[in-house]
DNA sequence: TCAATTCGCTAGAGGGTCTAACGTCACGAA
DNA sequence: TTCGTGACGTTAGACCCTCTAGCGAATTGA
């Protein structure tokens, strides 16, 4: 008896695989090529099958699409969460705070199409998946939140907090009804965070010679700085 | 004697003439559906002759693409520029850098295809078209150079500059040169306005209901204090 | 007037998305 | 065990696209 109960059926785990299998060859083409080297039949052809098999998988290319941004929301999330989560518990807000700027703008040079695809406005039916996409949002929005309050009242690291400084999605809404400016200054700081980041990855910066580490270095001690005002 | 010396021949005029249709009929299918949406083979049509005519006058699809960005910067460049211009020359450096700014939204935000066109990474064959489109870059820097450089010595308006606080296209260089921090900062407050106009047109901002006009404008005035320090 | 160049055309290769219609196979219930 | 149901993968094809090759016609400059 491997699986008494089928909660997830032997067709249903199936399909998943193969939706798995189609995301992870569609990665390779976005960090090949960018967003517009993804191709269906290309992917088809590379897991072995041809064509229109795929669309029992994916409704269609933009299907496809938003299940990789998903996927990179997720996925920056993690990192960001995980380096909050693995520094030496006597960092001070500060070092938190530093820490996850830096391992932001390392993701995103990491994973430059996968940011891209982040960030790109999705203009053409860009209410279709609106819905899970926004809560992905969200939930890097209640990470920043979290270190951001920690770094406003400057005491040692949590220990009274419910999650070791991280909101829970829901609690951003809470946090933004109740204290808007900390929700501006959060907004405020993930912008100047991606600016530096956009604009180092479409080239603007690199055409000119700039030490881009220390600007983003010195960026983030700003942003430091502006907190304790 | 209409034409006695046709320095621009006959043909290079309407050669020239029929470009500018292609980039024209190319902008409107930008705003209609964004950069995917511009195809040689419907503008063709629309322009009421045949499909690979139009390769005549530009090498390929990507060609087109990059006339169009740099139009962009210069269209961006001279509605900055216009807006430095226009102002009463009463207006103090705080007041000249607040119009700047707010006429990059405004730019950005009339035109977001545009704006996301300018930006976005270009990564496949992205060394092709960077020469001219660095200089675009540049020009616009000299912009921001200029008012910031009024910024930092309060003094009333110009009057002793050399072009009314902009810098030329070459005078960057030198400035990068000779003050680097003054280019930092430069890079920085470009990021930041990046950063909020570029999350704005994402979609990020507008998913959580925030006053971005007021965070705009928050962001603009402590960009003016930091120059103060 | 006469070459040279440029123009616009059609034909076509090669790629893409996506729909339609058709066998085939596994599943689950009678 | 048998049988209907539904999901699967297939091919065919409509319809888009970019871009090349080769053709005849028109314009240009000498």
């Amino acid at each position: 008896m491997p699986t008494p109960a089928p909660r997830s059926s032997m067709r249903e785990r199936f399909r998943e695989q193969v939706r798995e299998d189609v995301k992870a060859a569609a990665l390779d083409q976005l960090a090949a090529g960018g967003a517009q080297a993804i191709s269906i039949n290309a992917i088809a052809k590379h897991l072995g099958v041809s064509g229109p098999a795929l669309y029992r998988y994916f409704a269609n290319r933009d299907d496809l699409l938003t299940a990789l941004v998903i996927d990179a929301y997720e996925d920056l999330h993690d990192a960001l969460a995980h380096e909050l989560r693995a520094g030496a518990p006597s960092r001070t807000p500060h070092e938190r705070f530093r820490a996850l700027a830096h391992a932001y703008r390392a993701w995103a040079l990491a994973e430059p199409h996968r940011y891209e695809l982040l960030f790109k406005p999705p203009l053409p039916g860009y209410d279709a998946h609106a819905e899970p996409l926004a809560a992905a949002a969200r939930s890097l929005m209640a990470l920043l939140l979290g270190v951001l309050a920690e770094l406003d009242r400057e005491d040692t690291p949590p220990a009274t907090e419910p999650r070791s400084g991280t909101y829970q999605n829901e609690d951003v809404l809470t946090a933004r009804t109740a204290g808007a400016s900390e929700f501006h200054l959060a907004v405020a700081v993930w912008s100047c965070l991606h600016g530096i980041v956009s604009l180092e990855l479409g080239g603007g910066l690199s055409a000119m010679t700039i030490d881009v580490d220390a600007l983003f270095e010195h960026e983030v001690q700003v942003l430091i700085e502006r907190t304790l005002v």
